[in-house]
This record gives structure tokens, C-alpha cells and sequence, in this order.
DNA sequence: TTTAATTAATAGTATTACTATCATAAATAA
DNA sequence: TTATTTATGATAGTAATACTATTAATTAAA
């Protein structure tokens, strides 16, 4: 028996469900590999077509443009990465562990975990960590909201800010708090790998240096209040 | 007598330094409005020779691309908050009073100081708090680094980071914390004007809670291990 | 006064971000 | 079986973007 991993997307973020047909996989794959590779800014869909052997139109079949097309993967990786923590927390009692394992899963690499054929998590989650905040940095992002396209973030932090009341039921900001792990997660490890001076992590233990810069940071703030209060 | 506030902005930035001509002012001073007003992504040089009077090929005497220019705007920024920074933590003896102030004039929207006529300070940040990161959220960013381009950002955390260790010499991620503090009070404000589900602020007290949630992060987190070390 | 250097104005190009149309192959329903 | 829907392919076209290049006009220096 295969448990086959499945992720509910909004469907105002593409025209055609890419899951569904060949060529939606083959995009979805390829998308992945060439905003990695190339940047956001510099994947169009006349290149993506033409690595699949499809043509420009083929693409837009699927979606309206590219900034559509990462949200969509931004959902794509949220609702993943909520699937897993919940995964991995789960039989988990002790409230403090908990917390430790969801900052690790955030701040450690990912391994593609060969669930999803399709998508490379390890490649998705490099690219989240450059490109996703340009899934919201727009103009049009309080429209974008009323419409729900970026739910599996807020699904994710109202998940881990439960976690941190779980811990400490007096703590005042657990939903910033929980969007503060995310993001810190993500651009102290893009300052790591490209902006180093920006940071403290030595070359050799990056990744154990953020999971305890965070963690620190983290654990400090909601245990000091869970004395006071 | 007047003191004339003026940034030293890497020269690999700009073409023609925009600060030496009338011209170059105005592009300077509408491009804030513009970026602001539209959003990085819909500005173009276009739109803003037409705003100014001139002509496209006027604007790429100044600056090479649109990105280059928002990197100008980015050190701008950075270096006029540096300065800020000096100057209103200038004689502060207490160093948690020290922080506390970096914290605040962070977290709160900033009023244009009128030092400088053609860049209102109000406009840059929030301008800023939306668009800095795409400065750097880029496949250049290592090469832009090499030629120096983010030294104002490295400036005001290794700024940041002497008071974090002057307040507790032993604690070991100053700029990490100092590059967190940055980041974290430009998405959460962000965040609470325009996906405020992703934080607790409350629409009355948003600005003063956000200060009181970093301050309480970045304090207890350098308290613990002041006790520890 | 001639020459050199700036600056302005105009035109032009490759690429991007789409939209539209028509043909064809495969799957499915009547 | 045939009819019909559905998915994809192939091609063309457009407005806007991100530039570059050329020439003309103006100003400054020798």
C-alpha cells in the first residue's frame, strides 16, 4: 500500500490543476529546476516550455503568469511542510521537544523525501528560501489575501503559534512569533550562503549554528514570559 | 549654520551620481514616490522620465537598470538609519536603553527629518520594508557583494552587533541578531498592514506592540545568556 | 574661436508577457 | 461505431519592457 502525499491548492492560482495531466507534472517538475537555477526574475515560461518540449501557450494553459505560478509553489511547499510537521511531531508529549523539532525542520536542509515524484523538496526548499517572499512583496498582495492564496502560510503559523501556547499559554504574539521562526529561518540562511558577513555561522557548522541561533532566540523569549506571567 | 546630511553610496552603483545634478535629484527623489506608489515590479524608466519631464535614455545615464537603482536606495537607507542611529544613541551611557532605542526607531514608521529636500525618509521606508529584500533576493547577490554593493547593510549590523555584545559580551550571534532584528521589524510590519493573520497585532496598538514583541525577543534572548555565560 | 565634452531627443531592437486562432490526436460518451 | 469533448501543438500577433545607438543641440575648455 503507497500513501500518496496529496496537497489541496486554491484553484484561482491556476486555470488548468497541474496535478492532474503529464505535461501540469512536467511543468510543476521543471518550474521547480529552472527558478532555482535561473532566478525568478530570469524563468519565463518561453524558457520552461521549451525545456519541456511544449510551447509558450501550453504553459499558460496551466497558469496566468509566473507570479501565480509561485504562489502556487509557495502553497505548495507551506501545506507540504505543515503535512510533514505534523507528521513529526506527532506522538510527541513534551511541548518544549516539539517546538526544538518543528525549528530544526525549519532551519536544517531538506531531503527530497521521494513522496512526490514530481517535486523535488530539496531544490523547493532552496528556492523558497530566495524566491517566497516575492510570493507576497506586491501590490497586490492584500487582493491576493481576500482571495486565500496564501492560507497554507497562515495554516503553518497558526499550527506552530499552538505549539508555543501549548508551551507557554501566557505567551502574547505566539502567530508573530511563529512567522518570525519562518522567515529568520529562511533569509539567515540565504545571508549564510550568500551574505555571510551578515551573519555569525562559521563555514563548517552553519546549519547547527542557525538551530541554535534560533532556538536561543526562540526558547528565551517564550520561557522568559512563561516566568514572568 | 546648516548640518547637510550627505550619504557616501558605492560608485559601482550608479553611472552619473545622481546626488551632483538637478536631474539627478529628481530621479532620485520620484523614483521613491513612483517605487512606492507602484510597486517595484510596475515601475519602469519609462513612467518615470515621463513623470519628470525628460527622457528614457535621460534616467540610463544615471543608473544602469531599475535594479541598480533600488540597491542605491537600499544603501541610502542604511546608511541615513546608521547615522540616525549614532546620532539619537549619542550619549546614551545605559546599554539596554541603547538597544531599546535602535528597537523602537526600527519598529516605528519614520518621519521624513527634512535634512535631506529630495529624499522624504517616510516614503524610503516603507518603500523599504516592501522592496529591500529584492535587492538581494537575486542570482547577482554574491557577485553584487564582491563589488561591495550591500556595505551599508553590513555597516548598521555590525553597528547593531557592538551594542548587542556591549550589553553582553558573551553572546555568540550579535550580527546574526542584528540582521534578525532588521528583518524581522520590516516583514512584521509589513505583515500587519497587509496579511495581518499572520501576526497579533491589534489594528490600535500595532506599532507599540510590534516594538514590545522584538524588544522582548532581542532582550530575553541576550539576558539568558548573559546569565548563562 | 575652435575643439571637446555634456546633455537632449529620437529611433530602433530583442525580449517579455501575454492573447488568439486553428489543427490534430487521444480519450470518452452516445 | 461514430460523435464529441478534451488536451496539446503549432503558429502568429501585440503591447510593453529594457535596453542601445545615433544624431542634434548646448555648454565648457583650450
Amino acid at each position: 500500500m503507497v500513501f500518496q502525499f496529496k496537497v489541496q491548492i486554491n484553484e484561482g492560482l491556476f486555470i488548468r490543476n497541474p496535478e492532474d495531466t503529464e505535461l501540469g507534472r512536467k511543468i510543476l517538475k521543471h518550474s521547480v529546476q529552472m527558478i532555482h537555477q535561473l532566478g525568478f526574475e530570469d524563468f519565463t515560461f518561453k524558457k520552461l516550455a521549451e525545456e519541456i518540449h511544449s510551447t509558450e501557450a501550453g504553459v499558460y494553459r496551466y497558469f496566468e503568469n509566473k507570479h501565480k505560478l509561485l504562489i502556487y509553489l509557495t502553497s505548495w511547499y507551506f501545506s507540504w511542510l505543515t503535512f510533514h510537521i505534523k507528521f513529526i511531531t506527532n506522538n510527541i508529549e513534551n511541548n518544549k521537544d516539539r517546538l526544538s523539532k518543528v525549528i530544526s525542520l525549519l532551519a536544517k536542509p531538506i531531503e527530497d523525501d521521494e513522496q512526490t515524484s514530481y517535486i523535488d523538496e530539496s531544490l523547493l526548499h532552496s528556492l523558497i528560501v530566495a524566491e517566497a517572499s516575492k510570493s507576497y512583496l506586491t501590490k497586490q498582495v492584500v487582493e491576493n489575501n481576500k482571495q486565500h492564496f496564501f492560507k497554507p502560510y497562515q495554516d503553518i503559523c497558526n499550527l506552530i503559534g499552538d505549539f508555543i501556547l501549548a508551551y507557554n499559554p501566557t505567551y502574547k504574539y505566539p502567530k508573530s512569533l511563529a512567522s518570525t521562526i519562518i522567515e529568520v529561518a529562511h533569509f539567515q540562511n540565504f545571508f549564510m550562503h550568500n551574505i555571510s558577513s551578515l551573519t555569525d555561522f562559521s563555514k563548517k557548522k552553519q546549519e547547527s549554528q542557525l538551530v541554535e541561533f534560533l532556538s536561543d532566540l526562540v526558547f528565551s523569549s517564550i520561557e522568559q514570559r512563561k516566568d514572568k506571567g
